[in-house]
DNA sequence: CTTTAATCCGAACAGCGTCAAGATTCTTCC
DNA sequence: GGAAGAATCTTGACGCTGTTCGGATTAAAG
């Protein structure tokens, strides 16, 4: 599993396209080994670069890993955005939630990059990565706003818009780690990726057109308590 | 952020109970900085020992991260099987649901190391976890097959199943990783959780009630297709 | 008490992120 | 065209990491 990687010697001193080439290298390493094994060395060996290079350009891993994230909430958000303005909020809302699905599945270097522990859109000094952050969030929520069951209530788009998001990312983490072989060994994996995929998104859009009637009812539930950060 | 961490030096030449000292130091250390941070020489350090130590009972720091997985899944699996077990499926799942919400929050190193990327229940040596994860598993599964309308359809217990699974898992790691301070900046953290958890929850059973109602109509959608692993 | 197995240590190795100083090349301005 | 300055990349070094090895120490078994 240890990687050779020729270094890749180049004809000029200069690279031409470094930034690129260490956003590329690094999201295909996060996408072959996991966002953990990644290695600031291995992401310049491969751009047939020394050691120190990629510092010029991101400043250190964790700068590289932040604009792997940026291009991430940047391509998150476009794919949702791309959702057919014309349909219904429910309907579009459904779309939305499927190309976040289909976001992860076609590019899940940058998707593990961009929801990895290590990026905290709210406290990063990247300020392209908290704008994208905001702006793929903000896709969502007025999505939702625009909902007619939500639309009465606007103290209702902040849960519900948790909720739809909890599903298609959950949905998006468990199918990219794997965790879903339980779920799909009998089948073969593309038809049973699509059939799961269609039906928890037609859930979802039946969910939100329901959402109306399942308000009220209050139910004791003990607080939901963290104990460390 | 460097760790001083006293070498705290004991009696005796033996631990006494290192494997725990080890395991504990692990789930902490994850829940301070996220999995991605822990070190095994740091582990070594805070039980005290050197750090070629904790190779004798975990192997190697894959080994102790496994370990503390195992623990998570069993106590996932506990702390949802601790549901009341006279209640109708869908409000026992819902229990079922706020139990692993309020397992990730009240033990987050252990959450995120159960569901961290290095975790692979299905490729892992260690039988401890592959069984415990089978079990976690098999409790939201059976318990889903038990619902009325998935009993009529037993078909549709896998993509209920990961319906929900998605949502619960989802929201769980979104609260983890703070990724919710857009939804909740406005209002108290605990009674922010506390609201949009019921909210969520009630969700989740209404839309087990319902999915009788939200079968068939099939739909078009493109396949749903992964580009590496 | 002696043997055996279980633990733990100390030292070492390669690989990692990062920094400082120097080499090389592109750009700009005269 | 040519020189000054900025941008880019390399080299070498530092401390930290995971892991392995042989040896020291202790507990358990016979």
């Amino acid at each position: 599993m240890a990687s050779p990687a020729r270094p890749t010697p180049r004809a000029s001193y200069h690279h031409g396209d470094l930034q690129a080439a260490l956003l590329s290298a690094a999201e295909a390493l996060i996408a072959e080994s996991g966002s953990a094994h990644i290695t600031l060395r291995e992401c310049a060996r491969r751009a047939g670069v020394s050691p120190a290079a990629p510092a010029h350009h991101f400043g250190n891993l964790q700068g590289l890993l932040e604009a792997v994230a940026a291009l991430g909430f940047e391509d998150l958000a476009q794919s949702m955005e791309a959702a057919d303005a014309a349909l219904p909020p429910a309907a579009r809302l459904r779309a939305m939630g499927e190309a976040y699905v289909r976001f992860a599945l076609r590019s899940p270097g940058r998707f593990r990059a961009t929801f990895g522990e290590k990026i905290r859109p709210a406290e990063s000094a990247n300020e392209r990565l908290r704008t994208a952050a905001d702006q793929a969030f903000g896709l969502l929520r007025s999505e939702v706003a625009r909902l007619p069951a939500c639309a009465r209530r606007p103290s209702r788009v902040l849960a519900q818009t948790l909720l739809l998001w909890s599903t298609v990312h959950g949905l998006a983490t468990l199918l990219l780690d794997r965790r879903l072989d339980h779920l799909v060994s009998e089948q073969n994996e593309d038809s049973a990726f699509e059939t799961l995929g269609r039906a928890v998104l037609d859930q979802l859009k039946s969910l939100c057109e329901e959402d109306a009637v399942a308000v009220g009812k209050p139910r004791k539930a003990p607080r939901l308590r963290r104990n460390s950060r």
